[in-house]
DNA sequence: CAAATCCCCTGCAGGC
DNA sequence: TGCCTGCAGGGGATTT
């Protein structure tokens, strides 16, 4: 369940263990589906390499290497990038000159992507990204509604749109917003709009203050859990009492995610 | 062009 | 106890 703020609570936490570091040794699985770039040549092309700085956007995580060409690595579903656990779901393992801990991207559910981007070429998994969701303002998300007939809680994971935001905190922003998830995005109107991008950056803001949320698999690079589970209002709520008004929440089924919402609250 | 559907992958929960 | 089914979900590809 990796979204923006886990992603962003890894960047941090994992920039100290690449960024100035000297890759020396490759390890790599075999997974087709995680490797975007062969395994064989992804270790060819990071031995010897330096990294120079780690980004970040939307999801997606960018390790600049002292060549020009960068990293590009996605957690999916599952994934953990550092002190992570060293079995059959361990996939890259990366060594330094400085004899320091290894890097290691661990994913169970191969949702993970990495794949190596040469200098000066990009991605269009990377180009089609609309604005980062942390920075989102109220405008953007009014003329990225206009005109969709799907429900606003869709759009907003709609990485095009708005590249960052997940089940967990669309569902969260949309609750603190007052807007029902189900509702026709091009009838969130602009007053909407400009309450919903505020509760999108408290929320995403709030979820990298707390260490993200641990459902089951996330974990942190040092290998502990995010804690922004326990703020969790309505996500994985469904029977339990709103916390404004007491109702129970409910939970349906949108765009074939599950959503969860207060009936009373959010209209 | 937008939206719906399918698929990738694995562990786990629930039913019998 | 063990087997089977269904589900979770980011996101790309395909179909409607």
């Amino acid at each position: 369940m990796p979204e923006l703020p886990e992603v962003e609570v890894t960047r941090r936490q994992l920039q100290p263990l690449l960024v100035g570091r000297t890759i020396t040794r490759v390890w790599t699985g075999r997974s087709s589906t995680f490797f975007l770039t062969p395994p064989l040549r992804l270790a060819r092309r990071l031995a010897g390499r330096r990294v120079l700085a780690l980004d970040r956007v939307g999801k997606y995580l960018l390790a600049l290497l002292d060549d020009g060409a960068r990293l590009l690595m996605h957690l999916g579903m599952t994934g953990q990038i550092g002190d992570a656990p060293l079995d059959v779901h361990t996939h890259l393992r990366l060594r330094f000159d400085d004899g320091g801990p290894e890097v290691r991207f661990h994913d169970v559910r191969k949702f993970g992507k990495v794949q190596i981007l040469e200098p000066g070429r990009s991605s269009p998994r990377v180009d089609r990204l609309g604005p980062d969701a942390l920075g989102v303002r109220g405008d953007r998300l009014f003329t990225g509604t206009r005109g969709r007939r799907a429900a606003i809680k869709t759009v907003l994971l709609d990485q095009a749109v708005l590249a960052g935001i997940g089940n967990i905190y669309a569902d969260e922003a949309l609750f603190l917003a007052g807007v029902r998830p189900s509702r026709r995005a091009a009838r969130v109107g602009a007053v909407e709009c400009r309450r919903l991008a505020a509760a999108l950056r408290r929320v995403l803001r709030q979820g990298i203050r707390a260490g993200g949320s641990t459902i089951d698999d996330y974990r942190r690079p040092d290998g502990s859990p995010g804690q922004y589970q326990e703020d969790h209002r309505v996500y994985g709520r469904a029977g339990e009492p709103c916390p404004r008004c007491r109702t129970r929440i409910r939970r349906v089924v949108i765009g074939q995610r599950s959503s969860h919402y207060c009936p009373r609250c959010q209209s």
